[in-house]
DNA sequence: TTGCTTGCAAAGGATTTGCAACATG
DNA sequence: CATGTTGCAAATCCTTTGCAAGCAA
């Protein structure tokens, strides 16, 4: 078995909560995909495998996996929360282009680093962080340097 | 007058749109604040100085200032829409106590030279970004301390 | 007078919650 | 059987929008 669904039921059984078909299914689902989805579109393929789920079910379960650190929200700044797997995916920033939207994960550790120094010149104590960097990709600058 | 009144009235000019006492009103506020405000934050500044104002009112100024390159928007992360003053205000990053909600600024040049060289790395185009730093601040962290 | 603005209330989108029926331990 | 869980719909939160009346140019 996924060493991710033994994760989860190792936190459902600390938390008193039961295995469910709806829980197994959303979190195999949620494990199939790479990068950030948000609950609606989560929902619409869970849907796919079993039309009788309600998205009521798919919402509570993403804030369960949030919690059983298998999830971690990323907020592009639209209005919708998205997730992405948490566990054994190591924490990225991310790029978003405003031409075509596209997101592109980026590592890097100087950043990091440097985010540290800030906050202990600031006296805090640094948990976590997001990063978020605008503009145009490549592909996007092509397209508009032969519009002009 | 002050400069950003000149500019909101220029801007209002060249859109054909029309200065009213509403609107100077919710600039005035504006301008009285640093930091960040939420639209029903300043929404309830604005009302007692007036009554009659209506929130619609407040929330379309916002759209107008950021518009006019007076006011940015910041984004907590809590799905509340804040704003602070654009003109005349360097950029700067945030960080947040994750213990009482506080916020600080911070000002680190290093961190957008990264951040460009990052982006030339991946072949964008930067126009802007936004960092959040999370954790406890130093009085958080001392009343944690206390408490075990 | 023209047409942008206003305040109100209704609509909107994403997410949460109350509840009765249901299923798990 | 106790109690956690589900799907549904209604409720919630913040924000936007339609509209008739009001007001600036």
């Amino acid at each position: 078995m996924k060493i991710e669904k033994k994760i989860f039921q190792k936190f459902l059984g600390e938390k008193d909560l039961w295995d469910t078909p709806q829980r197994e299914l959303i979190l195999d689902t949620f494990l199939q995909r790479e990068g950030h989805i948000s609950a609606e579109e989560l929902y619409d393929i869970v849907k796919k495998r079993d039309s009788s789920i309600g998205q009521a079910t798919v919402y509570r379960m993403l804030k369960l996996l949030t919690e059983a650190k298998l999830a971690r929200e990323v907020d592009f700044g639209d209005n919708v929360k998205r997730y992405e797997q948490d566990y054994n995916h190591p924490h990225h920033d991310h790029f978003v282009c405003r031409g075509c939207g596209k997101t592109v994960e980026v590592v890097n550790s100087l950043i990091e680093e440097l985010q540290q120094k800030i906050a202990k010149q600031y006296g805090f104590e640094l948990t976590d962080h997001a990063m978020y960097l605008y503009g145009f990709c490549e592909d996007c600058r092509k397209k508009n340097s032969k519009k002009q």
